[in-house]
DNA sequence: ATACGTCCTCCAGTGACTAGAGGAGCAAGC
DNA sequence: GCTTGCTCCTCTAGTCACTGGAGGACGTAT
């Protein structure tokens, strides 16, 4: 075991920037690692791979408050894993929601888009859809 | 032409929040209706047409500069429809990207939650993946 | 006269960062 | 030994689009 890393080292092996890491630290994802003389923080492997776990949660939508549940949970492996599932199928949950919402908007922009005849203002459809609701799919929104 | 509505009425017919409306005066979206003896706001039917308008473009997403720039064009109707047009362009380009990395991050969860055995969280997949990239189907994130 | 609902302004908070000021540590070159 | 330039430190404030609360005024019904 070596002496740890940086934090620059440690945003570069992560892929998260440096004051998102101080970030981190500040509100309690990420431990408070060691410091050199210098009062520098020196990440050892198990701040790296803290990080890579919130990195990759991060990636897929999780809140921080979530995250600091799983993390959480990591730390207690003899626990039941049922709360780590049913973060995971909420979350699961709104994607889908959000695919059927963003899916209505695609519809609606490319009808919007496709009844453009690139002439003025006056008549053009974008302009139109947006100030007349009823002009729309009306997509329940 | 009658009086116009009070904040409270507009926010009910629009379905944006009162709250909300004085923002967007605020920002510059609405324009400042006339007030009462009483200092209250009175809108007409020319300001609701244009809450109906931005609360339109927002649920399809457009930020708040974007609805700047097509209300100042709605304002314009002379003018070319190209400014809306790639604006309702890029949106869609946006909504796009968008649908396809959630469509990878719904699979992903997916995938977490059908290896989820229901039993420790030491053998809990859903936790296994966070922890480590490389046993997710790492698509490209 | 009183009670209640609606309205007013102003200021602070949300989430998850991001950016900048102002200063100190540290390695290398001259 | 000194300077240059990079990385690091803390602290504060800004982002976006709202949202909420304090503290007070107005308006209407009883």
């Amino acid at each position: 075991m070596q002496a740890g890393v940086s934090i620059g080292e440690a945003a570069r092996v992560s892929g998260v920037k440096v004051p998102t890491i101080r970030y981190y630290e500040q509100v309690g994802l990420l431990p408070e690692p060691p410091r050199t003389e210098g009062n520098r923080r020196l990440y050892e492997a198990r701040h790296l791979s803290r990080l890579a776990f919130i990195r990759h949660a991060r990636e897929l939508g999780f809140e921080v408050d979530a995250i600091r549940t799983l993390l959480d949970l990591q730390d207690h492996p003899g626990q039941s894993c049922s709360p780590a599932d049913s973060i995971a199928r909420l979350r699961l949950q709104d994607v889908k929601e959000r695919i059927a919402r963003l899916n209505a908007l695609k519809a609606e922009l490319e009808r919007m888009i496709e009844g453009c005849s690139h002439g003025t203002v006056a008549e053009c459809r974008v302009i139109e859809v947006l100030a007349d609701h009823a002009k729309c799919g009306h997509p329940g929104h």
